[in-house]
DNA sequence: CTTATTTATGTAGTTAACTACATAAATGTA
DNA sequence: TACATTTATGTAGTTAACTACATAAATAAG
């Protein structure tokens, strides 16, 4: 009755970097292939920016980077594509000249809806993939905040000393 | 009483890809650090060959890629510079010339006693993240199987075919 | 036995994130 | 007010995975 165990997931903890960005990786290919079977020009993680702006209308570029935990380097990338395809609208802060001030386009205000259909579609195929009243986004927040704490070299640095008290 | 929520994690389950890939790159890059602090000259994901090598001693790269869900370019990029740092070696199959064997060297045989501290401590480390008998890796099996059944933009397109007829 | 198909490996180019360094503007301090 | 520090953005180069295409050997089919 036991099952042929898979390789990588019999190594516990050891792989879990590697499963979570196969998933991730999965996903993110997933929606290009939505995208582009519908024709929408736009491209995986724009969501994050579309929505943010949606909420918080006109930000920098640094400040993007806070909300979304992004590198500053990354949203630049980012919104230059989405500026240059007409999505974002960006103009130098008046008060501090070092600033740009990002905000949604005429275009990004008028496609939005139709994108929303999209994000909920894909919202809702993942949920599907839990069971009703799942954890795992609850263990996910967790996850991170301990991170946050003390990352993954502090951490395995701290059981290696442990490990040479206990020989 | 209520906390400052984080924009992200506000999003559900849509901002699932990129929490996991920054999980996962969080991870790969402490290990990195790791190795780099301790003179070790391996790169991260490649204790994922030693140990199936370990437990299979002789594969091919195809065979390789299959064990682990990688796609053969990327074995062939891992294995490449791990037999260029000595730790492996391959021979040409006399029974099929298209096949490569590889194995561990002699040089990987020796060390891999000491390099088993170091993926230890990390597994250590990361257990030390959930709760005792916490489910987290269960969860990530049904996750993986379930893609294995129907992949993310199958799932969306039938999630918005499903609003479709709703409305 | 020749041709077609499958399998194994290799190459090129793409992805989305990162760090490290560079520059320039704003702010604080002596 | 001059100089030092901090902050905002920009650039270059790296990472580990991928897909798509190319080639060559082995196997199957007629």
């Amino acid at each position: 009755m036991e099952t042929e165990q898979d390789f990588v997931s019999e190594l516990g903890y050891l792989s879990l970097a590697v499963r979570l960005k196969r998933i991730s990786d999965q996903m993110m290919h997933g929606a290009r292939q939505v995208y582009k079977q519908y024709g929408l020009d736009i491209e995986p993680n724009w969501y994050l920016i579309f929505k943010l702006l949606q909420k918080r209308n006109c930000l920098s570029i640094t400040q993007i980077g806070d909300e979304l935990h992004f590198s500053h380097p990354s949203v630049i990338s980012i919104v230059r594509k989405m500026r240059d395809k007409g999505f974002l609208t960006c103009t130098v802060d008046k008060a501090d000249s070092r600033r740009q001030l990002v905000q949604l386009s005429k275009k990004a205000l008028t496609e939005l809806p139709q994108l929303e259909a999209f994000w909920q579609a894909g919202e809702r195929s993942i949920a599907g993939l839990f069971e009703h009243n799942d954890d795992f986004l609850k263990k996910l927040d967790r996850l991170e905040k301990q991170y946050q704490r003390a990352d993954f070299m502090t951490r395995t640095l701290n059981e290696l000393n442990n490990e040479e008290q206990h020989t």
